[in-house]
This record gives C-alpha cells, structure tokens and sequence, in this order.
RNA sequence: GGGCAUAUAGCUCAGUUGGUUAGAGCGUUCGGUUUACAUCCGAAAGGUCCUUGGUUCGAGUCCAAGUAUGCCCACCA
C-alpha cells in the first residue's frame, strides 16, 4: 500500500516524538542493543559546566560524537555513550555569588558555608534539567540511565580515594611556593588557568643606588635588596659580591649584588633587582640563591605591614602615592609612558592575578611514582609517544601531539586547592600538636578522636574532571566495596568500556582537561583513558570572528532547532569542518541543509505515494534497465566512500555528508528517480535505494530518517544494520550507457540555452559506437527531443563520451558559441601536441599518464572533426 | 620572543602519492515548471590557486623567502 505524507518535512513535528521513542526503546543502553555485539565503542561527553545553556560549541559536539555512536551502533557494536555534567567550581561558585549579591545585596560569607552551598546545589540542579533538555533537542543517543555529575557521591569517593593513593605515594604535598592568586575570586589559580591581556601602563625606572632598575609594579618594591647581574656585563663586575646601602622607599636597605646568567646586558640598564614573593622568575631566582621570600601583598591584595606607611592599603591603588612618594625622594630616574606588557588575569573573572606566595597543596609531576620507574610527567609523555600496554593515544589532528609534548614537558606542579566553598573538600584534617606542624590525616572520612578540622579548602574542579573516563565507568554503587581494588574488579563496565574509543572535544581545553586525563588515569589504572583524541574546532560567525555575548553575534542553536530542525543544525556545523580546524556557521549555511532534509522528505513521499506496497527490501533487486544498473553501481560507489569516511581513523564527517548529498540529489532524485518515472516495474528498485540511503544518512540525520523509516517497518532504524557493498551481477544492462545520456542530455541542455530554444523536438544520431534503438529512445526522452532518422545539415554536433549525435539547432544560431569551442579545441590540441613532442616528458612520466594524454589529444582532433 | 596553522570563484569551503580544460554549495544572471519537492528543475557567467624565487619533462599540490590573517606558548626585571 502506498502512503501520502505531508508536502514538507516539519522537524518540530517529528523531533520529540522521535526522541521520546528512541528513549524508551532502551537502545541507547548498550545492554538492550540486539544481536551478538562482540565489539564495544564508547565516549564519555565531555561534561558541560553546571551552569547554563547550551552553546553551539556543545551543540557541534554532540553532533560529532552522536555520528560516531550511531554509526558504530548501525555497525553492529556495543556502543556506550555516556552523559554527565561538571560541577564546575569556580565558574558555577561565581554564577551563583553574583546572582545572590545581584537579588539580595549578600555576599557568600552573609549566608555561611552551609547555606551558601545548598544554594548552589539549588542552582545547579535547576540548569542540569536545561542542559538534559537541550542535549537531548540534539537528538543525542546518549545512554542516559547512565548519566552521572562530578559530585555523585561514587565520584567524590574516587577523588579521595586518587588523592589519599597519591598522597601515599607522595605525589601530592603540601608546600608554601608562589602561586597565581586571584583577590576577587580569592582562590589560587592553575598555571593554566591564568590569561593574558595586552595593557598600556607606565613603565618606572628608579635610582637604585649604584644602578637603574625598571619596572611596571612600584608597589611590590619595597624589600628588594638584591640586584641582579649579568656575570660577564663589564660594567658592573666590581660590584658583584659586594654590598651597598641603599636609599629607598622607606628608609635604606642594604642591597647585594648577585651574578647570574638570566640579566640581560641590553635590557635597560642590564641590573635588576627581584621581587621573590611577587615575580615566578624571580621566586625561581630567589629557591637557587636561598634568598628571604618577603610578602609584600597579601591575599587581599593590600600591602603588608613591609610597606611601612602604606600597610593596609589595596596595592594597585597604592601605587600613584607610592610613586609620588619616590619622586619626592629623588628615586625616580624616569617614566616611560608608553610601555605596553601583557597583564596576567583570571580567566573566569578577568581580575588582576596577583602572584604571591601561599601555602597550598601540589601534585608533583616531576617525581618518581613508586613501583613504577617514572614519573607522572613521563608516564604522560609516554602514553602518546609510545603507548601503555601496547595501546597507544592517537591524536587528531597529528599537529596537537608536538603542542601536548611541549605543554607536558613544561608542566610545573600542578597547584590543585582552591580557597572557594564549591567543589570537592580535599581529604585531609589537622590537628594542632600545641607548637609547629599540626598532624595530618588523609583519608576518606573524618579520623576518630578530638581535635581534627577539615582543610577549608576544596579540589581544582580539574582534578575530578581528570578522573572522568574511568570514574563515570565505576559500579555507583560503591557502598558494596571496602577497598578501592575490589571495587575496581566489580565494575563491569570499566572492563568493557575502558580505555574509551574516542575522546572528542574542543582543542581549546587540551591542557586544562585532555592533558591532565592522561596524566591521571595513566597513574591510576595503568592505562590510557582514550585510544583516540579527536580535537575539534570553535564555531564562528560568518566573518570568523569568535561568537560572543558582546558582539551579539551568538547564535543560540535552541533558536536553529526551532527554525530548521536538529538535523539540519547538525549537518551545516559538519560540513567544511575539519579537526582542529574553526567553522564558520551562518543562517543561509543551516538554510541550505533545512532544504536538502526537506529534498530527503520529498524523496520518500514520492517513493511512498508511488509503489504498490511499502516493504523493507533487503537485497538489491536485479537490474532490467541501463538506469538500473547505473545507480546500483553508484550506490556501491557511495556505500565505499562513506564507510571510508566515518570510520574510526578517518572520521571525516564533512566529505562523508558532501558525498551523500551529491548521491542523494544529484545521482539520485535529479537523475534516477527521473528516468524511473518512464520505466516500469521500479518499486522494489526504488525502495531498495531509499532504504540503503536512510541508513547511510542516519547518524548525520538521525530525526528525519528515522520518522522516514517509520513508514517501512516498526523496528527502529537506529539499529538496523549499516549496508553492505551490494553484489552486482553482470547483466546486459550497461551503466555507462546511461551516463553518456546523462552527459548528452546537460549538452544539449546547454544549446538549447544558447540558442534560447525551450523546446525542441528532434534528435538524429550518427555514433561513435555501436549503439541500441532503446539508448536513443531513452536519450529523446530524458531531453524532450523527438527521434528522427535522418540529419540535416545545417544541424549542430553535440558530441560527449561515446556518443556523436545532431540536434537540430540551427548552427547559426550558435555560431558564436560553436566558434569559440574551436577555437578552445585548437588551442588544447596546439598544447597536447606540445606536450607530447617533450621527449622527456615521454621518457619520465608514467606510461599509464602518457598514454592518458595521447588519447586525449585523439579525442580533442575528433570532437574538431566533428564540429567542422 | 618561540611555535603552529591558513591564504583557491562575490561568500563558505573541497582539491588524494606532483599528471584531464581546478570543483561544490550559497549568491548573481537567464530559462523552465498543472508533475514528490518554488524548501523545485535546467543552464550560464564568475579563478593571476597571496607574491617572488627554486626543484621537476610537468607545481594549486613539493622546497625557500616574503606578505597578510588567525591561533597557541613563554613573558620582558
């Protein structure tokens, strides 16, 4: 029975229906998938921040990754996708404080700890109901039985357990170094996690007794005494060794002067002096010649009781007095007003990163793991270089591996505490002994006895985001366990789905998140987290510029739903898109693919309104035309490239829908389905390709397809099976033939152009080959041309592929048109000649390449033949 | 300062290991269309493949230098 569907596809007719019926299937659920699935792939979705809306960056992510799940599952794997979200410490802690002084004028220290954090987990629970609706708008075939949050108390359990196993082993202390302090969000900050924004400010040069000294922070100057030099700068190598006193901001100091290589002679005066508290270079100086670390800031960022008068005051806002104190003093040689430098800032709250010395706690990255002969920052190294366990992580694209190894062998220790309520506590208490270090428990919970506080601090949101491919992967039920080791051997999941198949994601969080995955799971478990990193690129505007709330150039992919449908989003974020490699995405860009999802729609509708009996038709039905065989042989053609496309070490999306898309509207709608409408008996032909294509474009379009598929069978085209190259029988049907007509149909088409004839009622044929009566029946129909047998001459040649044929347009009426063809042919012939006389042409290139070109030449003089 | 990309039609992008007359989509122009789809069909115009030099019988493709744009890292006392 054949069937009537609507004249247009209206995703938002279909998407929730379609969505709500692949939920309850239960197939995103790797253990309801039918079949014997020897194989597993899994991806572990990067989880979005606790705290919003769904941006197009995650929008294109889903997009990518739903293909790769879907296309593995339509391949007959196991295929686990599992979904989750990230409590995002500092990002969502900041969210909810400004919202709080925003509605009721408080600060977090108004409501107390207790309170202040029931309100963000209030906050938090409210945005992960948007971002599960938002992700599933995608049409996600997440495995949502599955999902999990950094803060599930199975995931909590895993942090402690890491950072108590790490602490055991030593690779987490707790050291008062310098560190990247942010004053308004009062929290150190990971290397990393610091910014860079050029800035214009004054630029200080001061009398520093025997030299000049520069520098753009008069505020932290105040216990400089030691100056640097270089040891072979001939101006100052009297002085080294030797002490001087010094006036200075607040009274004389008494000034050393020190060699050391890192003074450059040509920069300013060649002497500096150095700021250990407040300067990472410095610091470094200050730990190699075990100088007095003297805190000038604190954290604050008010001066200390060093600054002598100024104590208590904001530093920043310190500095004009405390130049114009100098200035009074006669210090000041000169102001370059001018000078530009990059100011480090926070990057989540864009404040001034004050770098000052704190105690904190750190994971050392550069010493040896016990038992295992390296260390973290090698194991890391390795896990790309070389592999773990034989398995190696591959990176796509390959340039990213050099920007991993240089940012791994580069890697300082990792500062992972963080002075903010919002997060994960770090395991550890303190009981104070009555004089010096209090004792130190680490553990999972609270030691027994008097006296224990926990450390106020929390985790790095990092640290938890580290664990994810494998803590997400852990039985949640984790009560059952007593040790760490059985917990792991229970975990079933870990088994099959561990290491994960594809980690996808942005290439901008390749150190933050990336890096730091491998370093943790490596130490671990022992392996890699992910066998393959595919590193995708931001989506821009139309003018490649970033998409921000300032320009007002975002564009909302909730609205591109709403507009022209999930599929359509997701075809038009994939295509042009390469790893690593930006996108630009406009309206008419989404518009384009709106259109082809419709071209699919109209495809079916009329397939569906056309034949006797909608059925699944599993094996190709036997040609009994040339058109026949042509789109079978191209529906091979198509299968090959796109299979080659999808696959996992290829994973070009963006060739694999330009390729279908030529197939399905170019080969197929435009060309077959034409030619099938004067041909009989195609029912079973035409829902044969149907059938094949809404498979092959399922994972790119799944909503469309799978409302298509509806109409053919009850069983869910998601798990059907990804088609297989067709077996083509030689028949008498030869597809060539077919494309010569399509060739001469789009010449004679063009003449017709030319010579501004809308219809045309005659062919006469004279051929290059031997040729059938069906073949020019065919071709008289396809162009609207009446056959007849016999030539007259003033008729044009129209000459393509294997055939010669006239066409009774005037030659005069194209005259120009033909002229300007010989004149091109002869120009080619002049040039093929050319060629072809070069002795070394024809002694160097491949005989297949020469031959190439002969035959070419051949033909250029025979269409010249043809024409005169 | 160090490094990595990118540069092809008006726009957005393809272009395999060097080897047809460099392609697609959008846009533009012309023509068609009671037909599954005006979210359609047919056709055309449009290119100094950033510049210069080199390798080669042959370069959009490989090499060098330059220009422009973008990004990453380091950070200037």
């Amino acid at each position: 029975m054949s069937k009537e569907l609507p004249k247009n596809y209206s995703a938002a007719e279909h998407e929730e229906r379609i969505y709500r019926q692949w939920e309850e299937s239960g197939f995103f659920n790797p253990d309801n998938l039918p079949g014997k699935r020897p194989e597993n792939f899994s991806i572990v979705l990067p989880p979005p921040n606790a705290t919003g809306i769904l941006h197009l960056g995650h929008a294109s992510m889903l997009a990518y990754q739903d293909v790769m799940a879907r296309y593995q599952r339509l391949r007959g794997k196991k295929v686990l996708w599992l979904p989750g979200t990230d409590h995002a410490a500092i990002a969502t802690q900041n969210v909810v404080e400004k919202k709080i002084s925003k509605e009721e004028n408080k600060t977090k220290e108004d409501l107390g700890r207790e309170e202040f954090l029931r309100r963000v987990r209030e906050f938090v629970a409210g945005s992960q109901d948007t971002i599960r609706t938002q992700v599933r708008r995608m049409g996600a075939s997440l495995d949502w039985s599955r999902e999990r949050y950094t803060l599930d108390e199975a995931l909590s359990r895993t942090v402690n357990t890491v950072f108590k196993k790490m602490y055991d082993d030593e690779l987490i202390y707790r050291g008062y170094r310098i560190v990247n302090w942010c004053p308004r969000c009062h929290s150190t900050l990971a290397d990393d996690e610091v910014e860079y924004k050029e800035q214009k400010t004054p630029f200080y040069y001061f009398k520093y007794g025997p030299v000049i000294i520069g520098t753009a922070r008069p505020e932290t100057k105040f216990a400089d005494k030691i100056i640097i030099v270089h040891p072979d700068d001939a101006r100052y190598k009297d002085m080294i060794g030797k002490s001087f006193t010094v006036p200075w901001i607040e009274g004389e100091v008494e000034a050393v002067v020190i060699a050391d290589a890192s003074a450059d002679p040509e920069l300013g005066t060649g002497a500096m002096t150095i700021t250990p508290a407040h300067s990472f270079v410095d610091y470094e100086l200050a730990q190699k010649y075990d100088l007095e670390i003297v805190k000038i800031i604190d954290e604050d960022g008010n001066l200390t009781e060093v600054a002598g008068r100024f104590a208590g005051q904001n530093a920043q806002q310190a500095r004009a007095a405390i130049v114009e104190a100098m200035s009074a003093q006669g210090l000041i040689d000169r102001i370059d007003e001018e000078y530009v430098h990059n100011l480090s800032v926070c990057y989540r709250c864009g404040t001034a990163i004050e770098p000052l010395p704190s105690r904190q706690w750190f994971v050392d990255v550069n010493k040896e793991i016990p038992g295992r002969g390296k260390s973290l920052k090698r194991l890391s190294l390795e896990a790309v270089e070389t592999g773990l366990n034989d398995k190696k992580i591959d990176i796509m694209p390959a340039k990213f591996e050099k920007v991993y190894f240089h940012w791994m062998n580069n890697l300082h220790d990792w500062c992972i505490s963080r002075q903010i309520w919002w997060g994960h506590r770090i395991p550890v208490w303190y009981k104070d002994k009555g004089d010096g270090e209090p004792e130190i428990f680490v553990g999972l919970k609270p030691p027994t006895g008097e006296g224990w506080r926990q450390d106020e601090d929390t985790l790095d949101t990092w640290f938890s985001s580290a664990l994810w491919t494998f803590s997400t992967l852990l039985d949640q039920d984790h009560t059952k366990y007593d040790t760490w080791e059985e917990w792991l051997a229970n975990s079933p999941d870990l088994k099959d789905f561990h290491p994960t198949s594809v980690m996808e994601t942005g290439y901008d969080i390749i150190f933050f998140w990336v890096a730091r995955m491998i370093l943790m799971t490596t130490y671990v478990l022992a392996e890699i987290p992910f066998e393959k990193v595919y590193l995708h690129g931001l989506v821009r505007d139309k003018q490649g510029r970033k998409m921000s709330k300032s320009l007002g150039n975002g564009i909302d992919p909730i609205a591109m739903i709403d507009k022209y449908g999930a599929d359509a989003l997701r075809l038009s974020m994939m295509v042009g898109a390469t790893p690593g490699n930006d996108i630009r995405l406009y309206d008419e860009k989404i518009e384009g693919y709106r259109n082809f999802v419709n071209k699919l729609w109209n495809i079916s509708r009329y397939i569906f309104g056309r034949v006797n009996e909608i059925k699944v038709i599993d094996k190709a039905p036997p040609p009994n035309s040339i058109a026949d065989q042509w789109i079978l042989e191209k529906l091979n053609e198509v299968i090959e490239k796109v299979t080659g496309y999808l696959d996992s070490d290829k994973l070009d999306f963006s060739n694999a829908i330009v390729e279908l898309y030529h197939f399905t509207w170019g080969d197929f709608a435009d060309k077959y389905i034409e030619r099938s409408k004067k041909e009989e008996g195609k029912d079973e032909i035409l829902l044969f390709i149907l059938q094949q294509l809404l498979k092959l474009w399922h994972p790119l379009t799944p909503y469309v397809t799978e409302a298509l598929w509806g109409n053919i069978s009850d069983k869910k085209l998601m798990i059907q099976a990804w088609p297989d190259e067709i077996k083509l029988q030689k028949t008498k049907f030869n597809g060539r033939e077919f494309q010569d007509i399509i060739d001469m149909t789009s010449e004679i088409n063009s003449l017709k152009a030319k010579a501004g004839i809308a219809q045309t009622k005659i062919v006469k044929a004279t051929y290059k080959t031997e040729f059938i009566a069906e073949y020019l029946k065919i071709l008289a129909e396809e162009a609207r041309l009446e056959y007849v047998d016999d030539k007259q001459e003033h008729w044009t040649p129209v000459d393509v592929g294997h055939v010669l044929m006239f066409v009774d347009i005037d030659k005069q009426q194209i005259d120009q048109h033909l002229n300007r063809e010989k004149k091109e042919l002869q120009e080619y012939i002049k040039n093929q000649e050319k060629k072809l006389a070069n002795k070394e042409f024809v002694a160097n290139a491949p005989a297949a390449v020469v031959a190439k070109e002969r035959h070419k030449l051949e033909e250029y003089q025979q269409k010249l033949n043809n024409l005169n």
